[in-house]
DNA sequence: AATATCTTTCAATATATTTTGAAAGTTCCG
DNA sequence: CGGAACTTTCAAAATATATTGAAAGATATT
């Protein structure tokens, strides 16, 4: 395979991978092409690479910056701003991990400590049975959390060092 | 809070937190509602208790039972069929983390795979960059792929047992 | 085999999300 | 200041996704 083509399947890859998750196609695309640039690129680049308006790549790169998934970078004598994404991918996997864990699981983790307290005749078979799958999830959602948070707050290596004998 | 608010709150929940994730909004409910009753439902209930229509109803009560988070259940002397959900929340966990690696983790992985062999000029900058980064998040994945093998096909407590120091 | 009960399908419709692009805003520089 | 170069905004349009419900398909019952 040719390093264009390369290029172009894995944005493609990306874009349809974040869909999957909740990220939009647009962002993950514009990540994606960021990723495989050696250069940093302009909106205006970024707009003909992908075929998207203004509009929408200045969007979607200010979400990619709010996600420190990407940073602004200036050239000397030149007016407009370039684009760079973080390459490293441990680190790019934490900073989802943050973002989605933030948005996503932590207001869930909040409710379901909140549904731990209900009132109710304890010879109540719903009952019961409500208050014991609750327990159960309120203490899986905080395991699933503090292991998300060593994750998110590990150095480079410390995840792959601490499970790397348990993959084998 | 009583009983029959803390069960909607906690469908409403399910919902949205399924929708972020791909999984379309009436089959986390559907799956919450269950989950809630201690009594299999049918078609019926679900359709009156969800304010959903029969085909929708039927389309994701199927789909949670492709995913095996949810079984038929016959009750005697009755010609419809009524549902159950898994309520084990470890067990369900894994099942979705099953479903959604088959979905969309395995095809990526099986993507940057290909990427690897990329012909080109290895003094070039752009073919070196975009190497390295496909090397790097191959390797990546590769781990998070086997720690999802782990987690899946691991029993009831191995998990916890595993982690549980490493989390407090 | 006719009827009643329940399930499944799918084209049409509704809803939600994304994208566009023109206009407004900002910043830089002579 | 005035205007060129670039960025941001946001209402409207396009696209994608989910839902409806009537009709067709099963399966049990008499």
């Amino acid at each position: 395979m040719q390093l264009a083509e390369a290029k172009e399947k894995f944005i493609q890859s990306w874009g349809s991978l974040g869909s999957q998750w909740g990220i939009n196609k647009t962002m993950a695309q514009i990540h994606a092409l960021l990723l495989v640039s050696a250069e940093p690129l302009s909106a205006e680049e970024v707009m003909e690479e992908l075929l998207v308006s203004r509009g929408n790549a200045n969007m979607n790169i200010r979400e990619l910056i709010n996600w420190q998934l990407v940073r602004r970078e200036n050239k000397p004598g030149e007016r407009r701003e370039f684009f760079v994404a973080e390459k490293d991918m441990w680190k790019v996997f934490r900073l989802i991990l943050k973002e989605r864990k933030k948005r996503e699981i932590d207001p869930m983790i909040q409710i379901i400590h909140e549904l731990n307290d209900v009132k109710g005749d304890k010879k109540n078979a719903e009952y019961k049975e409500f208050n014991a799958m609750i327990k159960d999830l309120d203490t899986l959602t905080n395991k699933g959390d503090k292991m998300m948070e060593l994750v998110i707050k590990s150095d480079e290596n410390w995840f792959l060092n601490t499970f790397i004998k348990l993959m084998r």
